[in-house]
DNA sequence: CCTATATTTGCAATTCGGTTGCAATCAAGG
DNA sequence: CCTTGATTGCAACCGAATTGCAAATATAGG
C-alpha cells in the first residue's frame, strides 16, 4: 500500500482508485512521448472510456498533467514538471510532433519564446508546436 | 457576371459555384477574426454542411484559406495573405485568441519566431497561439 | 472493524466535428 | 445546346467528448 501513485494521489488530495493509479502508472512508465484517451483505453482494456476522460481531467485540474495543443481533434496528455499545481500550469514549454511516427513530446528545455503584442493586445498565454522529423525517426 | 468572388475562383481554377462565391464572400466581409464551420453554417443557412466542409478544403488546398491550430476540437480559417499558392502556404505569422469574446485572427505582422530544437531534431514548421484580450475587448 | 456519506465508476444515450458513398444536379468547353 | 466532368445534397457513418443516473467503492468517524 505505498506506490509512487498512491503518494502522488494523495498529495494532490484525489482518492485512490485502482483506475487513476493504472492511468498515473502508465504515465510514469512513458518515457518521452504523450498520451491520447485512445492510447490509455487501448493499454487498459477493460476500462470505461468515461472514467479514463474524467481521470484525465481530474489530474489535469491538480496539475499532474497538462494537455497539449493538438491540431488533429484528439487531446494529448503529459507528465507535468514540478512547479504545476491546482490549476496553475507552467507548462511554457515547446511541444513537438513528429510528422513520421506522429508521437507528441515535451520538449522541456526549450521554452516558448516572448513575442512583442501589436498595440491594445493582452498576452496572457502563449503555446507553441514545432512538427518535424524526432531523433528516434532520424536515427 | 464579374464579382471579386468570381476572379477569385476563376484564378485559382475552380468552377464558380454560388455555393463557393457565397462562402468566400463571406470570408471578404469577414474583417479579422477567422471563421469556423459553424459559423458558415449558422450565416448561409440552407447549404448543406458536407457541402462547407468540402468548399473549405478546396479553398484550403488551393491556397485561398489557411487553417488554424484551435485546440477546441474545431477548425478555424482565415483569409490568406499574398504569397500563398497552391498548396504552399506562407502562414507563418502567430494567432490570437481572444478569452473573452473567443474569436480568432491572424496577426499578420507578428511572425513566429525562431526556436533552437535539442540534437537530433529537425523542425519543419512551427506554429503559435498567443490567448490573452483582443483589442476591441479592451476597449 | 464497521457503518454512513461522499466520491467514483460503468453504462446508455447524446452531442459535436468531420468524413464517405452515391445519385442527382450543374458549370464549362466544344 | 449538348456532352462531360465537377459539384451538390442526402443519408449514413466515425471518432472524440460530455451528461445523467444507478451501482459500486473509498474515506472518515465512531
Amino acid at each position: 500500500m505505498s506506490d509512487a501513485t498512491v503518494d502522488i494521489l494523495k498529495r494532490n488530495n484525489l482518492s485512490v482508485t485502482d483506475s487513476r493509479r493504472s492511468i498515473l502508472q502508465l504515465f510514469l512508465n512513458q518515457e518521452a512521448s504523450a498520451l491520447r484517451h485512445a492510447d490509455i483505453e487501448h493499454s487498459l482494456q477493460g476500462m470505461d472510456r468515461v472514467t479514463i476522460y474524467r481521470t484525465l481531467q481530474a489530474f489535469a485540474e491538480k496539475g499532474i498533467i497538462h494537455s497539449i495543443p493538438g491540431s488533429d481533434g484528439a487531446a494529448r496528455y503529459a507528465l507535468c514538471r514540478s512547479g504545476c499545481a491546482d490549476g496553475h500550469h507552467h507548462d511554457d514549454h515547446v511541444h513537438f510532433v513528429c510528422t513520421r511516427c506522429s508521437a507528441t513530446q515535451c520538449l522541456d528545455d526549450v521554452h516558448v519564446p516572448f513575442v512583442r503584442m501589436p498595440e491594445g493586445f493582452e498576452a496572457i498565454k502563449a503555446e507553441m508546436v514545432v512538427s518535424g522529423v524526432c531523433s528516434k525517426c532520424r536515427s
